[in-house]
Formats: structure tokens, sequence, C-alpha cells
DNA sequence: AATGAAAAGATACTAGGTATCAATATTCGC
DNA sequence: GCGAATATTGATACCTAGTATCTTTTCATT
């Protein structure tokens, strides 16, 4: 029997299945679970939500979610690579340090000007990776609640 | 006795003393196989080159001179992460995916133009990761006189 | 239901890095 | 220059993240 799942968890599933990838019941369990996640996560965070999957199936069905683009990599700022459910297409990452949530970087022009200083250098630009750090706004506010509480 | 190194390498090791941390017969030996690399490397690539040095021994001297500041480290375009000799303070690499080397990134206000977009999402930013991967002015050349002579 | 391909699971393996600890170098005070 | 205190080393075991291999299971098709 096929357990019910979110919308999000279906959306991936169709895309593999689009790709031409089975739809089974690990990656169906696995589907649930990564749209679950609010913040980025390892692969051992998933297994250890789904005890039952064997290690090298997540490995492997997490692998082809990165390469259809549901999934992607985010790199923390200790050189961690971890995953993150992806909103397809190139973009970047403003990851909270504290909270471990990310938005996504809108509006952001950094193509054209990295464009410009790679050609001052005699430099072919065919890719960049950036991943920006700081505090979200929600994880700003609690320290200002907590100050005032204190004052 | 004490073998003879180059500037370079005696930078490294003078950068070290001034920390605190003592320039001994291991870390010379490495701190002049460093100075010689002239792209990015890892640490199986130095433990090639000084195959007489423990493998926690590169490790640890490696960690050191990248907390002093004198290495850093660089991200691949496959997540893979690799060293390289740092030009000190913060900065970015063109990393020419063809030769594998190096220059740093000159002229480019990212850090302003982060700063703005961040704000706008009501993001504190604090730290951001940026790698420009692409051809290098030198393999650029050397593909044009491979069409030519085949022309 | 039979069959052939895809996927799963177990397992062993690899790479990159850290922890532990006894043995060795190095520095410092004399 | 000598010895004690301390930093560093190397060996080893360990850890995490991921891949390779191989047999069994599941799936979709007929």
């Amino acid at each position: 029997m096929r357990k019910r799942i979110n919308a999000l968890a279906e959306q991936l599933l169709d895309t593999l299945e689009q790709k031409g990838y089975r739809s089974t019941e690990p990656r169906r369990a696995m589907a649930q679970v990564i749209a679950n996640q609010d913040k980025h996560f390892t692969a051992e965070d998933l297994r250890k939500q789904l005890p039952s999957l064997g290690r090298a199936t997540i490995f492997r069905s997490l692998k082809l979610l990165v390469e259809t683009g549901m999934v992607c990599r985010v790199l923390l700022e200790d050189g961690d690579l971890h995953y993150q459910l992806s909103h397809r297409g190139h973009h970047h990452h403003l990851l909270c340090v504290e909270c471990g949530s990310s938005q996504d970087l809108l509006g952001c022009d950094i193509e054209d000007l990295l464009q410009q200083t790679s050609a001052r250098h005699g430099f072919e630009l065919s890719g960049h990776w950036l991943e920006v750090y700081g505090r979200c706004n929600a994880c700003r506010n609690v320290e200002q609640t907590v100050e005032l509480a204190n004052a």
C-alpha cells in the first residue's frame, strides 16, 4: 500500500519519474522526509529518520535528487557539505548560522559583476559557487526580545 | 643540520613562530614543499612529496597553516576541498578548471553588493564563501594556438 | 503469473580527517 | 652545556561521508 505523502514530496517523485527513474517505496519515504526538513541536512540526518533504509540507498537517491536539481548541496562555513531542498535553477543561499535556515538570494547581480571582473584578469568565467552566512530576521528579533527582557 | 629553504618557506615558518609555534624539521620540510606548489593541493599530495612525515603531522601542520592564514582552503567545482598558498587576508580565487592555477580576484566589490542584497532580505551578513571557475589566459591561448595549427 | 530491468540492501572499501598516547625534539633556566 | 618542562611527532585506531560490488528483491510489462 502506497503511503500518502505531501505535495512537495509528490513533486520530487514526479520529477524523478520524468527523468526515467522509478518511484519506489524507499524513494517515496525519502521524498517525504526531505520535504519535511526545514533546514539543510546530511545523509546521516535522513538515515536517522529512515532507519529501515539501507545506507547506500540513501546516498544513491540523494545523488539522484541532486542530479535532477531537486536537492542542492550547500557549503557550511566550516567547509562541511550539507544538502537542502532546492528551488531549482542556479541561485545562492543566505544561510543563517544560528538556526540553519536558508533563504534564496534574489536580485543579486553577482554574475555580471564576476563576468566583468574575471574579464579584467583575462579569465573566461564558466561558473562559480557562492554561499552567504549571517543571521536571519527571526534570529535577530529573538535576540532583541531577549535584550529587552533583560533590560 | 638545518636544511636551506627558500624565502617563501621561511616566511611561513616565521609566521608560525610569531604565533608561538615551533619551527621544527618536519615543519621546515612541509613549508618548503608547500612553497613549491604551483597550484592547489591535497594533504595526500604533500604526503607523496614527504613520505618520511607521519600522516597526522601533515594534517596538523596544514591545519596550523590554515589557522595562521598562510594557507587557505579552496572549494573545487565538484565540492572537493583542496589547499593552496594564501596571499593573506580575505580574497577570492579565479580557479582555472583546466590547469588548476588560481589568481586572486582583485577589484571586486562583491562585499558591498552582498551587504545590500542581504539587508533587503532582513539578513545580517557575517561572512561568505566565493569561488570562481573558468579558464585562465594561458589555457585560452593554448587552445587558440592549437586551433590555428589545425586550420 | 512470468520475465527482465531497475533498485535495494549488505558489505567491504576509500578518502580525508581527528583522537590518543607513548616516544622524541626543542626550548628555557641554570 | 645539562636537564627539566613542554611541544611536537609518529603510530595507531578511529570517524564520517561516500562509492563499488554483488546478491536479492521489487517493479512494470507482457
